[in-house]
DNA sequence: ACCGCCGGGTGCC
DNA sequence: ACCGCCGGGTGCC
């Protein structure tokens, strides 16, 4: 009787023993059959369906073909044991808490832990230390850590959000463990707080964990927008993943076991030479697209502005300042006369009090027939119109009459402001040594 | 009975 | 998505 072991070639097969459907990609075990309608065929059969009486899984033609983690899972269930189907996920190995100093487990008790669990969550409430405060260790550690690698990463499911993402911006990654299709679920948001898409959830698997550890030594993620093309259905970004150097090979070497996360350009994990590239298994995104939701800023504006040129276009052209208007509504009201930069500052104080354009930095883009509201100081975007900034602040040099200003602004105010828009009042901020 | 091939339906997590 | 993946229809040359 010839056996034969192989990775099944379809979900088709049904188990000559069990009769359930034979899932495609599980190693199957199969004996020559006589078809009185087809001839020769093959009867296929789980591993685990067999009773391996008087069979060994050595003499099967193709063993040699099989994974070798899935040679000792076959050999483990023909002695008796649990068998296991193809080769189980690395698992991420929690960094130290304080006060635990972290000792690498062995291999073994590493795998062995993982099952089941998904051990930050509740790890987070069986100690009874003080939670860190996050915000400042997370500044400190800002000093202190290195970039560990850069890793491609894809944001999918954009068409069901709003949020724009557009190249060169950051986004920010908000895990969602109560996700209901995915507990290891990483939700997308653009820098306005807008939900983007999600990680793809191979991704996803690889990275929860990391953002899930407890311990303050965790790394942490940045993720840029790449450059390329636009594409409705993924974002191709860039994950900068950081922490303390101690931890930089153990964090890489179980970023790059997942085979769905590669590292940026050629770089090899430290601490570990020729480990760099070939581990055998090959990527299932072997392509990476680069590739950009909708929003796609002109070439002009994409440009890389320095910040100084964009505080330049802030300033207003004071001579395009209408001032003799100003001061006619000030008419009779005023008994003092203004100079000409204070003039100049009741209408500036006015414009801005009367301003209906746009924030700062914010302008309006429109390609291919879209329009959106694009910030150049933070790169993010958003099909609302931001909420005009209104006023501003006086900032002349003492002496130079900013209370007599904000006097007339008040005054002239009365006649030049729109009805119903009730103005809140004008604090005006003096130095200590002057009240 | 099972596989390779074809082309339609389809699409985050 | 100009993909992958799924599942139905299908079958010599």
């Amino acid at each position: 009787m010839t056996w034969c072991i192989e990775y099944s070639k379809s979900g088709r097969a049904k188990c000559r023993n069990c009769g359930q459907k034979i899932e495609n990609g599980v190693v199957r075990c199969g004996k020559e059959e006589f078809s009185p309608m087809y001839g020769p065929v093959t009867g296929w059969n789980h591993p685990e369906c067999l009773t391996w009486r008087s069979l060994s899984p050595q003499s099967m033609i193709g063993w040699r073909s099989i994974r070798p983690e899935d040679q000792t899972a076959i050999l483990n269930l023909v002695s008796g044991g649990a068998g296991r189907q193809s080769g189980g996920p690395t698992r991420w190995v929690p960094l130290p808490r304080p006060g635990q100093p972290w000792v690498p487990p062995p291999l073994s008790s590493a795998a062995m832990a993982g099952a089941g669990s998904s051990s930050s969550q509740e790890s987070q409430h069986d100690g009874v230390m003080a939670e860190p405060n996050w915000a400042t260790v997370e500044e400190e550690r800002q000093d202190t850590d290195v970039l560990y690698g850069k890793v491609n990463v894809l944001v999918v499911g954009c068409r069901y959000y709003g949020g724009l993402l557009h190249e060169g911006e950051y986004a920010e990654l908000v895990r969602e463990p109560r996700n209901q299709y995915d507990r290891n679920a990483i939700r997308v948001d653009n820098m306005m707080a807008q939900q983007v898409g999600h990680i793809k959830k191979e991704q996803a698997a690889v990275l929860a964990p990391m953002i899930d550890d407890a311990s303050p030594l965790k790394p942490w993620i940045e993720v840029e927008v790449n450059e390329g093309g636009t594409n409705m259905f993924q974002v191709s970004c860039t994950a900068s993943i950081y922490g303390p150097v101690e931890y930089q090979e153990q964090v890489l070497r179980y970023v790059m076991a997942s085979g769905v996360l590669r590292l940026k350009g050629n770089q090899s994990i430290p601490g570990s030479p020729g480990m760099g590239s070939g581990t055998g298994v090959t990527g299932t995104n072997s392509s990476n697209l680069s590739v950009v939701r909708s929003v796609k800023i002109s070439s002009a504006e994409a440009s890389q502005k320095s910040l100084d040129k964009l505080y330049d276009e802030l300033k207003t052209d004071l001579s395009q300042l209408d001032t003799a208007s100003v001061m006619k509504a000030l008419q009779g009201k005023l008994l003092s006369p203004l100079f000409p930069h204070q003039q100049q500052g009741v209408a500036w104080m006015l414009s801005r009090e009367a301003s209906l354009s746009l924030p700062p930095f914010w302008s309006q883009v429109t390609e291919a027939g879209t329009t959106v509201y694009y910030n150049q100081v933070t790169k993010s975007s958003q099909s609302t119109a931001p909420a005009p900034v209104k006023g501003g602040l006086v900032c002349d040099d003492m002496g130079l009459g900013k209370t007599l200003q904000t006097l007339c602004c008040a005054a002239a105010d009365q006649f030049t402001q729109a009805p119903g828009g009730g103005g809140g009042g004008r604090p005006l901020l003096c130095a200590q040594t002057v009240s």
